[in-house]
DNA sequence: GTGATTGCAAATCTTTTGCACTAAA
DNA sequence: TTTAGTGCAAAAGATTTGCAATCAC
């Protein structure tokens, strides 16, 4: 039954289970299997705009979606895209990891009400002096989080 | 540094346990007991210039200047620091909680390769244009972390 | 087949909580 | 006294890991 989903050639047959070409490729540039986990997750994930899902909450889409995925493969699967460059990383909320689908530099709304995140549209916002990189060091990222609250 | 003083009513028992003036007007301030932990603990932090703490690091450090105080305690008292204003708590790590005695507005590096964190001269960083706050919402407050590594 | 991937459960790590005991006011 | 504060051990989350079973190539 994976094998309709597999192939970037197959019809829509479920809202949100479409297949996509761009699933297959990102997989195969990062040098992943596509294997049938990967590819539910990745559709998830890379289906629509950009997103921030946290393991459990992309696990649970999952079960919804009728996908069986064990949480463990969700972390790993998260890890992987990320090492690869699907998806970063954000950090806000010490206890909860989330993963952004927007990999662009841009930076963070943080809703504290419902632990929400969004992107800030990227000429919104301006970092009109950045200091240098202590001695013997170099800049690696930038974050900028703005916490909203209700 | 002048700030060590013999309080009259303090029983001396061991050494680097002498209590700070502005310690107990610390914790007055904050309506909270001078018990014997919590006095320890504020003088760890804020016996010097600025520090950023974990509760395991905190702990760590009680025990080797001879206190005697439980993990627990020691993230009862950070997270009671923190609500009065003493502390403000820093998210950098996903997983680890630091605590920065430095309370005014200001920004941080974060050195990827220990896990160190540092203040960003206030000057020295500027935001040019911030977004405004989502409909509803109010700015609490604009996070900024230059993570750098090697 | 062979090595990569997965699932499950157990293990880890950080933080919180319940509750009897201790100490400040 | 009276009530806040403390310690301990257990509980709670989030995430990682070990290993046998399964899958992609």
């Amino acid at each position: 039954m994976s094998q309709i989903f597999d192939r970037p050639t197959a019809r829509p047959t479920q809202p949100g289970l479409r297949p996509f070409a761009g699933v297959l490729q990102k997989l195969a540039a990062a040098g992943l299997r596509p294997t049938r986990q990967r590819l539910a997750l990745a559709r998830l994930l890379f289906a629509g705009t950009d997103r921030h899902v946290t393991a459990e909450a992309l696990h649970d889409e999952a079960e919804v979606s009728g996908v069986r995925v064990s949480l463990a493969t969700v972390y790993n699967t998260l890890h992987q895209f990320t090492a690869s460059g699907l998806l970063r990383e954000v950090v806000v909320d010490s206890g909860r990891t989330y993963f952004d689908t927007n990999t662009s530099d841009h930076h963070h709304f943080f809703f504290e009400a419902d632990g929400r995140l969004a992107d800030i549209p990227g000429d919104s916002i301006a970092l009109a002096r950045l200091p240098e990189a202590p001695a013997g060091t170099r800049i690696a990222r930038v974050d900028v989080i703005i916490r909203v609250a209700g």
